[in-house]
DNA sequence: CTCTATGCAAAAACTTTGCAGGGAT
DNA sequence: ATCCCTGCAAAGTTTTTGCATAGAG
């Protein structure tokens, strides 16, 4: 439950926030511009100003997790642990990589002498959708 | 010599790209605001269009590699083949790590059924600098 | 009832684009 | 002389902030 969630992050439940929670599980990452759209058609306008702060809100009590794209375009998605992900150059699929990072992240803090609390991988290149049907616009 | 990658790139030898290189070189990583206060101080002002255009050419040919950070702030460094960065979430350092992504690559790209060209792995966390004398800014 | 979150509007930060003049080959 | 690059200005995106009101506990 969305509510008892937001409260044990000392956040107040509103149907916002618990929208903006329901969505992106939904959507698995989701950016917020397409959140915003998503808002309108449930009927339920949210201007930008009001998702960004949900946004960084959510983000920085760990509930949600950013992943930044090149061009500054930021997408997010429900923090369940570090794992890598692909995205396609093309059409600008996310997709989540099923794999343990214990050994991504055993190898690259072999090499790290400072203390780290996450890790990030992306791995780029296009999807097979996009290599079989070739489309014009990379939305990265 | 900078001239000659240039023009192998198919662009041409100008002040302002040698500079950018140089600067990028030197700082490891940069910022283009950095950049822009390196030119200032070298008493050549280039506005920051052009410094935008200089960087975008340079990576579209492969010579600059970009680092996304949150929030969409990226930095630049000289291409030299993949490796995983230590970003410090206090003063916002950027670190390479001395380690073959091979390892990694194989470990991700086992679980990706897509075909991948570039991977891009960083830790997050807090310096040794900084975990000794705290800072204000996250310049994240 | 108190205090936080939302909505609105404005601004700040970041990046791109068009066009005219200048410089490299 | 040709064509690419730079500088300038303007516009486009993305994100943040202040303040008054509405809503949650």
């Amino acid at each position: 439950m969305y509510q008892e969630l937001l409260k044990s992050k000392g956040l107040k439940s509103t149907p916002q926030r618990v929208m903006v929670l329901t969505m992106v599980e939904n959507a698995g990452h989701i950016d917020i511009d397409q959140l915003s759209e998503d808002f309108k058609n449930s009927g339920m306008s949210v201007p930008l100003a009001t998702l960004y702060r949900i946004l960084g809100e959510l983000s920085s009590v760990g509930v949600l997790h950013t992943v930044t794209l090149s061009k500054g375009k930021t997408r997010y998605e429900i923090a369940k642990g570090d794992h890598p992900h692909f995205l396609c150059e093309e059409c600008g699929q996310l997709e989540d990589l099923k794999v343990a990072m214990n050994d991504i992240v055993a190898i690259a803090q072999n090499a790290c002498t400072h203390s780290t609390n996450s890790v990030s991988v992306t791995l780029h290149g296009i999807c097979q959708n996009c290599s079989v049907n070739p489309k014009k616009p990379l939305k990265d």
